[in-house]
DNA sequence: TTGCAATATGGTTTATTGACCATATACTAG
DNA sequence: CTAGTATATGGTCAATAAACCATATTGCAA
């Protein structure tokens, strides 16, 4: 995105906190805060508008960043993550990142996801932990090898799920434990797909 | 918080639509999207305040949802929380739900924390495994049998840590592998306590 | 030195907006 | 049946806000 002078970042920056706050602030405010006149943000505003980080909309109190840098902002925003880090280095700096994690992204309320919280040890050896919070995908379909949830008996378990021929697997992850294998048939047992995990999630006590 | 007619209701939550995207409505913008005069707008919203539910403030353009409502917000709108599932009910019944989770506000990008990639299996026993990113909060204090990140010779370790008496003791979690505990001088090994793992987090390919 | 971009001001105009009035209807609780 | 609440309308008004004009200063690049 194109550079900004100190002044029009310094705007941007209030404007940003403003609307992160819900609370758009009129030019007159933003004057205000700033110590100058309506005119001279009206001026500054024409300037982040022309350079795309406000969008090019008139209106009363309808302050808006572009969709533009609104995509920048996502992209650079979450948090980091560490990855090698480097001989010398302090631990954030810009070598040892290897990116960022936008974790609304990831755990977005979108598709109707929810956590489902681990009962028993079956899956350790996947490194899922009673206890866990297991983020789960609403699927009505088996795919085969997927660590899934399944009702079984209005009973959810997380297993590797595979279809076969006549039944379906349910195969645990721990070996220490000697779990085995689980198989339904459709017909006989109460079976139900629930969905697929697509994450876990451990807090510890802070 | 009081309860709400249906009309008031499909306002209100229109609102909070507007004010999630930044773009706090106008009375007439509302009107128009409900098919009704600015007027009906004013009054229902003049409801809406006497119920707690917006901020009593006027203004242009200046609606906002109260502090009230917006801690009840908080409260319940994270993701659930699936714990034991009732027999015959829908996974995301309202018995089956043990809580829910801001994730927000356990990621929240507050105090400085970031991700850590994992590298390595020595805390596999404690379902940290390869690959994971585990939520950092910088410390630079010791707190005995935590799982912490400390930087040893610029490398950096996840273990639990333990002050002793002339050294700091690095305790590995994986029977199998048979990792030992590692001891290191703080005059004579290059060691710096990073943070306190607070979280784990493992993501799945979609 | 000339010209341009950025910042700044005061003043004026126009559009938008919330507030408020009178009024009407439907529905419910007493 | 009555009073009160919620919903709805049209009309008017005052406040607010953005837009725009003319103008000035500073600093930098050509």
């Amino acid at each position: 995105m194109e550079t900004l002078t100190e002044k029009q970042q310094e705007v941007l920056t209030f404007i940003e906190d403003c609307l992160r706050e819900n609370d758009p602030p009129t030019q007159r405010e933003i004057g205000d805060y700033f110590g100058m006149a309506q005119n001279s943000v009206y001026q500054l505003i024409g300037y982040l508008k022309k350079k795309g980080y406000l969008a090019d909309i008139r209106g009363h109190r309808c302050i808006k960043l572009s969709d533009a840098y609104l995509r920048h902002l996502k992209a650079t925003q979450g948090i980091p993550i560490v990855g090698r880090v480097a001989a010398g280095q302090p631990i954030l700096a810009e070598e040892n990142i290897e990116g960022y994690l936008d974790v609304q992204a990831v755990f977005g309320r979108a598709e109707g996801t929810f956590f489902l919280r681990v009962v028993g040890d079956s899956m350790i050896d996947e490194g899922i932990m009673e206890g866990d919070l297991v983020l789960v995908k609403p699927a009505t379909e088996i795919e085969n090898g997927r660590i899934s949830v399944v009702l079984l008996d209005d009973e959810a378990t997380v297993k590797r799920v595979y279809r076969q021929k006549y039944r379906i697997a349910l195969k645990p992850a721990n070996k220490r434990a000697g779990y085995k294998t689980l198989y339904a048939k459709p017909r006989e047992n109460n079976i139900r797909m629930v969905g697929h995990v697509i994450g876990c999630l451990r807090t510890v006590v802070q």
